[in-house]
Formats: C-alpha cells, sequence, structure tokens
DNA sequence: CTCACGCTCTTTTTT
DNA sequence: AGAGCGTGAG
C-alpha cells in the first residue's frame, strides 16, 4: 500500500486506525497534516466510506485551502468532495439547510466585529449612554466573551457569568442587542456555533439526516476548540463514534476566545475506549531550534510533559540581537535577509518576520520598501475590512436581506446623496410611529412633509436591485455586482473626488469584482445569499490583490498567531521584550503568561534552518520612547544554543550607557558577510546617517540601485578602493558582479 | 448637509 | 505618529 510508505511507526497507527475513537498528540512538526490527509486518502481508498461521508475542521481558511490540496494531490478530483471547512463555515453550512426549523431563515447576514460594533453604538445612544466613555467594541467582546462561556451555551443567565461592577446595565444592553440581531435577521460569530448546537439539540431531524451524510469526522487543532465547537463534533459524531482529533496542548494559544484546553485533555474521559497515538518526530526544525523552543515550553507547569525528538540533526545556533531601537532592529532583519539571499541563494519567500501584535509590522515593510524587496502581510487591515469593500458588501447584505439594518445605515447616504441626520431622524419617528421597520417607512412612502430627494433616491436602487437579485442563478452573479456598483454610483462618486486615495479604492473595487467572477467560476450556480455568507467568513484570506506571480519573491510579515501550522526556512521573531512579547496585557497572571510562552514556542517552532529573535533597546509606542527589558523567555535558552549580537542604527539613540545584555557573549565579528561595513558601522553613528559615502568618491552610494548596460538592474552591495581602483560590486539577482567604476558605464536605476 | 480642522485614543492575539 | 471621530463654520 503505497500511501503508508512514506510515513513513521506511529503515523502509520493512526492512519490505518479505522473505527471508533482516535487521539493524535500531534507536537510540532511532527507531520501532523500529512497524516490527517494520508488518513482521509486511506478511508476512501479502500472504501471505508466514500469522499461525501467525510467531515473535516481545520481552524483557518488558510488551513482549509492546504488541506484540500493535499487531498487532491493525493487521490485526485475526487478529494474534492471531501467536506473539509472552518468551524464557522462549517456551522454556516448546516444553518442554511436546517436552519428554518428553528427559526433561522437561509437568508441570515453575519455580523462581523464591526458590524457588533455599530449595532452596539446605535443601543447605547438609544440608552442615553455615551459611546465615548463606553467603547462598543468593549461592550462587544464582553458579550463575546460571555457566549463562549459552556454555562450560557448549557442556558445560564448571561449576567451571572460577568463580575457586574459596571456604570452601566450590560444585561440589558445584552438583551437589547440579540433582540436587534434577531430584528435584523443576523447572527454573530458566535451565534453560528451556538445556534448549531442548538439546532443538533433541537430534535427537529436535523442531527439525524446529517449523520446519515456524513459518519468519519476529523478535528484539526483540537486544543484550540472552544466549548460550542466541541459539543458540535460531540453530537455530529455520537452516532457512530468515528471521531478523530489531533492537537497539541502546547500550541493552544486561543484561550482568550473561548478555546479550552481540557477539550483535548479530556478526551480519553468523553470517548472510553479512544486509541491515542503520539506523534513525537520532528521533520521540520533543526536540532538548536528544537532544543530552543523544548527549553522554553519547558516552563509550563500546565501542560503533559513530553519531549520531541529531531530527526534533522544539527544546525545553526539561534541568532539573538539586541538593537538600539526599533529602526536597528528592522534594519538588522533586512539586512539579514539580503545577506542570506545572496549568500545561501534563498528568496523571499523562505523568509518569515513575526510579531505579537499588527502595529508592529509598520517598521518592518517601511524597511523592506526601502530596499526595494517584495513582502507580503498576512492579517492586519485586510481586504474585506476596507471601508469600500464593506460599503459594497452592505448593499449586497442589504439587498439580500431587508431586514438588515446595520447594512442599511450604513448605505442610505453612502455615497452622500443628502440624506443626513435630520432625514434619519424623521425616517425613525416615521417608523417607530406607524409600529414598522425603517425600511418598510422609506419604501412604502410612509414618511411625510418634504422628503429629501435622497430618501426616494435610495429606495429606487434598492428596489431595482432587489428585482434583479431575485433572477438569480440566470442573472449572474457578477452581473449583478456591476449592476450594483452602477445602481449605487459609488464609483462614480469616487472618480468625482479625483483624489489619489478614491483611485485606491476604485481599484480595490475592481479587485472585488474580480473576486466575484473567481467565485462564479467555482461555484457555478452561486446565490446572492451563499456568496455573502461565504465571503463573510472569508477573514483571514489573502488579499485578492497581492499578486500571485510575484508570491515566490515575497517576504512573509505576519503575527505570531496568525504563524500556527506554517514553516519557513528562515524564521525572525521580532519584539521578544517584556510587555510585548510576553504581552503587558497578559502578564498578570500566571495563565496569561503560560499562554503568551506557549505563543513563544509556536514562533521558534516555525523555523526549519534559522532563527533570529530579535528586540530593541528602546522603543517608541503613542510617541513616547520607552526603554525595554528582553523578554523572560530568552532567558530560558540555554546561553550554549544562542548567538548574540547586537545592531545599532542611526536615529534616536538611549539617552543612558547602554547596558550590556549578555555583555560577555557579545561577538564583535557581524555574521554578515556581505559587506558588513556598510550596514552596520557606517551607521554606527548618527553623522554618517546621512549616507555621504565615507571619502565620497563615487557618485554612487550602497544600495542604490543601478542600471548596468549588460547585466541590467542590480544593487549596490558595496564601494572600496579610490580613485581609478575604485570598484564597485553589485548584486544581479543571485550573484553578484565587481566592477572598476572607471571602467564601467552605470546609471542611476 | 458637507467639508475642514482638531481632538482623542490607540496596541493583544481572530473566526 | 496616525487614524477616526466629533464639532463648528460655510
Amino acid at each position: 500500500m503505497s500511501i503508508l510508505d512514506s510515513l513513521n511507526e506511529s503515523q502509520k497507527k493512526a492512519v490505518i486506525h479505522t473505527d471508533g475513537p482516535l487521539l493524535i498528540l500531534a507536537g510540532a512538526g511532527s507531520g501532523k497534516t500529512r497524516v490527517i490527509t494520508h488518513r482521509i486518502a486511506r478511508l476512501i481508498g479502500d472504501g471505508v466510506v466514500p469522499p461525501t461521508g467525510i467531515f473535516a475542521v481545520t481552524f483557518t481558511n488558510k488551513a482549509t485551502e492546504e488541506m484540500k490540496n493535499r487531498i487532491v494531490r493525493l487521490i485526485g478530483p475526487q478529494g474534492s468532495s471531501v467536506f473539509i471547512k472552518t468551524f464557522h463555515a462549517a456551522s454556516v453550512y448546516i444553518l442554511r439547510r436546517y436552519g428554518e426549523a428553528i427559526g433561522i431563515p437561509s437568508s441570515f447576514s453575519i455580523y462581523d466585529t464591526s458590524d457588533q460594533a455599530s449595532l452596539i453604538k446605535e443601543i447605547l445612544l438609544q440608552m442615553r449612554l455615551d459611546p465615548k466613555k463606553i467603547r462598543p467594541e468593549s461592550i462587544a467582546s464582553k458579550i463575546s466573551e460571555v457566549k463562549d462561556r459552556a454555562e450560557l451555551i448549557d442556558g445560564a443567565d448571561p449576567t451571572l457569568l460577568l463580575q457586574k461592577n459596571f456604570s452601566y446595565d450590560f444585561h440589558e444592553i445584552y438583551e437589547e442587542y440579540h433582540r436587534r440581531l434577531a430584528a435584523n435577521n443576523a447572527l454573530d460569530f458566535n451565534d453560528l456555533l451556538i445556534k448549531t448546537v442548538h439546532l443538533l439539540r433541537s430534535g427537529t431531524g436535523a442531527l439525524e439526516r446529517l449523520q446519515r451524510q456524513w459518519t468519519y469526522f476529523m478535528i484539526d487543532e483540537y486544543q484550540d476548540t472552544n466549548y460550542a465547537q466541541y459539543l458540535i463534533a460531540k453530537h455530529l459524531a455520537s452516532a457512530g463514534k468515528n471521531i478523530c482529533v489531533v492537537g497539541d496542548d502546547d500550541q493552544s494559544i486561543y484561550s482568550w476566545r473561548g478555546a479550552d484546553i481540557r477539550n483535548i485533555l479530556n478526551f480519553e474521559k468523553d470517548y472510553p475506549g479512544a486509541a491515542v497515538v503520539t506523534l513525537d518526530t520532528n521533520y521540520r526544525s533543526t536540532r538548536p531550534i528544537l532544543d530552543a523552543a523544548s527549553s522554553v515550553i519547558r516552563n509550563n507547569v500546565n501542560r503533559k510533559a513530553k519531549e520531541i525528538r529531531s530527526h534533522k540533526g544539527d544546525g545553526e545556533r539561534v541568532v539573538w540581537c539586541r538593537a538600539n531601537n526599533e529602526y536597528g532592529e528592522a534594519e538588522f532583519v533586512v539586512n539579514t535577509i539580503i545577506s542570506l539571499k545572496h549568500r545561501e541563494g534563498l528568496s523571499g519567500r523562505d523568509f518569515a518576520v513575526f510579531y505579537r501584535t499588527n502595529a508592529q509590522s509598520r517598521v518592518f515593510e517601511d524597511r523592506l520598501r526601502k530596499e526595494n524587496i517584495p513582502y507580503r502581510v498576512v492579517g492586519g487591515m485586510k481586504f474585506y475590512e476596507r471601508k469600500e469593500i464593506k460599503d459594497l458588501l452592505a448593499y449586497l447584505k442589504f439587498i439580500a436581506n431587508p431586514l438588515d439594518q446595520v447594512s442599511m445605515l450604513r448605505i442610505i447616504n453612502t455615497p452622500a446623496r443628502g440624506v443626513g441626520r435630520v432625514a434619519l431622524e424623521r425616517i425613525r419617528e416615521t417608523a417607530r410611529g406607524a409600529g414598522v421597520s425603517e425600511w418598510t417607512a422609506i419604501s412604502e412612502g410612509l414618511i411625510g412633509g418634504k422628503i429629501p430627494r435622497g430618501i426616494a433616491e435610495f429606495r429606487d436602487i434598492i428596489l431595482k436591485c432587489r428585482d434583479s437579485a431575485r433572477g438569480m442563478p440566470e442573472t449572474r452573479l457578477s452581473d449583478f455586482v456591476e449592476q450594483v456598483i452602477e445602481e449605487s454610483r459609488y464609483v462614480k462618486s469616487l472618480e468625482e473626488e479625483e483624489s489619489v486615495e478614491a483611485r485606491s479604492r476604485i481599484e480595490n473595487i475592481g479587485e472585488f469584482v474580480n473576486s466575484v467572477y473567481d467565485y462564479q467560476q467555482a461555484n457555478p450556480d452561486a446565490t446572492l445569499d451563499g456568496f455573502l455568507q461565504d465571503i463573510s467568513l472569508y477573514t483571514t484570506e489573502e488579499n485578492p490583490e497581492d499578486d500571485p506571480d510575484s508570491r515566490g519573491n515575497q517576504v512573509t510579515l505576519m503575527t505570531v498567531h496568525n504563524a500556527k501550522g506554517l514553516e519557513f526556512p528562515v524564521v525572525f521573531l521580532t519584539g521578544m521584550e517584556e510587555d510585548i512579547f510576553p504581552h503587558k496585557l497578559s502578564s498578570d497572571t500566571e495563565e496569561g503568561i503560560e499562554e503568551e510562552r506557549r505563543l513563544c514556542y509556536v514562533g521558534i517552532t516555525r523555523a526549519m534552518e534559522r532563527i533570529y529573535i530579535t528586540c530593541a533597546e528602546l522603543r517608541r509606542t503613542f510617541n513616547e520612547i520607552y526603554h525595554k527589558e528582553p523578554s523572560r523567555f530568552i532567558f530560558e535558552i540555554p546561553g550554549s544554543l544562542i548567538e548574540a549580537t547586537e545592531y545599532i542604527s542611526a536615529g534616536y539613540q538611549s539617552a543612558q550607557p547602554r547596558r550590556g545584555f549578555f555583555e560577555k557573549k557579545v561577538y564583535n565579528e557581524s555574521h554578515f558577510d556581505v559587506e558588513p561595513d556598510d550596514s552596520i558601522d557606517d551607521d554606527n553613528t548618527p553623522e554618517a546617517s546621512n549616507q555621504t559615502e565615507g571619502p565620497g568618491e563615487s557618485k554612487f552610494r550602497v544600495r542604490d540601485s543601478v542600471l548596468h548596460p549588460k547585466y541590467g538592474v542590480g544593487r549596490i552591495l558595496s564601494i572600496e578602493g579610490s580613485g581609478d581602483n575604485l570598484k564597485i560590486t553589485i548584486l544581479f539577482g543571485r550573484s553578484s558582479k565587481t566592477f572598476l567604476e572607471k571602467y564601467t558605464p552605470l546609471e542611476k536605476a
């Protein structure tokens, strides 16, 4: 059986196991995804179950994509009929089919965090509370926190679950929030899971039908499931008990989102007779990387003790660098990338820069841009969160779901059509008076007196579009979307702005239309409801604007959370300072610190060949400069595994004398072999920062892009010598060449 | 009603 | 330092 050939003994055991519950404890880099995909392939290949009988959930869209691809690669096109989704997407699938039974129409809207916030803001205003004093976002997160709790899902009163020392009536807001969600025919992220649990428990026959559909269940990242997810899996698998869960308690990093590590720790109790397979051979990282990671995670008290074996063996030591400030940190990282590209022939895709918080990405982006190195930022401001995309989606959502008031309020005056505060108040009044929805007041023309023309305009746009939406599978989704853009005059009004910003918004809308085409391609009989619900969960998805052709050259930037499940030859774990990593807000409790430590463990174990751990001595936050201490986690790595260095850049300097960290171990020679002079020593003093190159004999400077008549565009790595002997070394692609300047006609590129 | 300026708050992590 | 929001003038 060829499918088993490439597996080790424990991997084989996990793949072959067929009936009954199975727990796979999969250490970092132990071939977890490989086991899951091979297991699925085996079940299908041996005719145990048809592809459509398998239900697999992962945690992110990215992981879902990856798993789909790998299964299709293993068993061909039939692999695409395996049901593989995130928990949230699976819930949407289930609710769309059977939700009517518990009063959820299939046209429900999904409210993301910002929709939630605007709804709560409305409520606060109605309750005469000041949204400036009480942040809607923080209420939203409190509500979400409550809804993650097991007690609530099992029927407890929400108010009892929160210490209620609030200046406001949390219970009242909570109730009103849910009344409004129901009135708007909308569900938030928590609801998707909770309502699915209710549906499965409802005795309406949905569970039985789903159990006829799926008989084998696979749950990835089980250590990060919350109670609702745990229940969904449990109910679905309750008939045949063919449930296989995979996880690693050391990589649980989502407790703040309600993930309960006990789900994995108690699996054997939950499912008596469960088989357990431990995967403890790491195929990803070199031994020093693994040793460093183990010596950090070992400090957690609350964990299953375990050791991971390195399959790969020796490699480079961990490089630790404390830069003078965040600019120095970024320079160090980017110079190291340039150097390794040159020295080892690596390309951009081999590098990843991790940070604890999204806000840290900027300095790295600036530096990379300065050096003309292509990069992509995963996460952060996502495509679907941009204003213009949210506006357009609000049109689509409101057309699909006339009860969705949050969307209506967003677009009624976007683009501006003269419907302001006063007009809105009138609409509200009328609606309240007549006891109808605001939209009904508008569409039925109930508003008396002179009404702003904009209101009628808005009504006509919506009615017209709703009309063509009805002809949907025949009217193509993409045509419909273009019609909405046309009717709403959204792009037209941006064009009139004639600003750079407006131009880029228009481009984004163009990208959105492209993505609609792609969606249509993949789903020939796409409906509006289905499209919207799928897209609402597409948050981690890469920005469609990323040029797929240049992907191979791009350095990846992301938070450590986003890095879970990925691997890179070279990893930079940055901002390793107290109060950042571990984060200040997690540092009060031992559990908080342990979770940060697991996060750190996740970060280190992403690296295959090399890891650089960096921090800054000074860092500017909120326009204020703070002195930073290195993260406690770095002290947990034995010095013998570390090669320490320093990096000093121009920009602001420490006012105090530098306090040597790892003083005795600081190696002064740099590990850059591409002209270290240029990158380090030159910038050593502020005066050097204007870059008038030493003797100033060349009209070029290091790092300039230049055009060579024969080799094309390259970058200057170094300039040395003087007079007739002035030599310039230029990097073209992966190789560099040295020229005597006086014989080489170079131009600035 | 719209635009411009100035004030405030920001930074955990994400489905 | 920057974005987003609210206030006040046109």
